[in-house]
DNA sequence: GCCTAATATGTTATAACATATCAATTCATT
DNA sequence: AATGAATTGATATGTTATAACATATTAGGC
């Protein structure tokens, strides 16, 4: 796997927007893990905000080598412990198609959290990496689910991958 | 990961018709990569021989491990170049959510091979392991690539993976 | 049959991804 | 401050996959 280069969100300073928008997000992480009694502490800050801070996802090594510029003595489990939290808190997704980690874009919140629990899929673009979460529901949810009910199967809510070409790669 | 005790096709027979159903596709495949121009070596036929003989998927060590029974001298290349071949070949799938591998069921022989590629489906029951392999077409076809096109995205023929739970682990 | 080029396999080492274990620290609660 | 639970540090290991290079086998032209 090639992947494009990465950004340090305190060494490499990115546009104020995109800055505010980590900021918020942080913000809210920090709301969300309050609410359900979760630590957000400085280490799973220090992700989310590494993970936030990119365009692309990141693999978990990728992250311990910007993690090490901040804090040499990172190890493995520093991240991973930091990336199951995220996880388990539906902050961050694992991409399995290619064992990378990116933020939750929060497209579910606020939509039926009760009946429409949080189903992403991913729009994964094979040229230019571009990865793009979107909601799971409508005629495609329902096809999905029924074809599994024809063979007997009750499909979980796990996230579903789809690879393909971006708009743009398309053109080229 | 923990998985189903294997079988070894040499060691430890099994039923009749398991057996024949493997000559089968052991001789199907033999034809196909005839046809292909491609060289279904004892190598290759020996570790599509294994998968075959199993009820779920492998990993490729696992393959290794029941490779060595007749083959000390196997090594990691050994299993993972056989696959990549079987894989080129559409005989063999990888399930990319556990790093596993199974024979191809070959649903889609004789299905429309031009206009309607070979884009499997797989079901997979997070409680008894059973992956059943279905083809991804009508409805859910349609509906997942419009969907993609909602967000411009043009999606490839990668198999789909769904989790969730088979008929007999839903009654359980 | 013999040569040659291509393909396949053997062999060793290493890259890439992830977890187990146990000690030390931090933190909320009493 | 003492307690216990959660978190982090540190070391080692497990698991999945490929790189690199040598050797062997095969197919096809002569
Ligand atoms: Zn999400
Ligand atoms: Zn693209
Ligand atoms: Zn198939
Ligand atoms: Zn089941």
């Amino acid at each position: 796997m090639s992947r494009a280069p990465l950004t340090d969100p305190e060494h490499a300073p990115v546009s104020d927007s995109a800055a505010g928008d980590t900021e918020r997000a942080l913000a809210h992480a920090a709301e969300h893990c309050e609410a359900h009694g979760a630590r957000f502490t400085k280490a799973r800050r220090r992700v989310l905000a590494l993970l936030l801070a990119q365009q692309q996802p990141l693999t978990a090594y990728q992250l311990l080598d910007l993690l090490r510029e901040h804090q040499p003595g990172a190890q493995p489990p520093t991240v991973y412990r930091a990336l199951d939290f995220l996880m388990r808190n539906e902050l961050v997704h694992r991409i399995e198609s290619t064992n990378s980690y990116l933020p939750c874009n929060h497209q579910h919140c606020g939509h039926h959290p009760a009946r429409d629990a949080h189903w992403p899929q991913f729009l994964l673009c094979d040229s230019c990496g571009e990865t793009r979460e979107v909601p799971l529901d409508g005629a495609l949810r329902q096809a999905l689910t029924l074809q599994a009910r024809d063979y007997g199967f009750e499909v979980g809510a796990r996230p579903l991958e789809l690879h393909g070409l971006c708009a743009a790669c398309r053109k080229a």
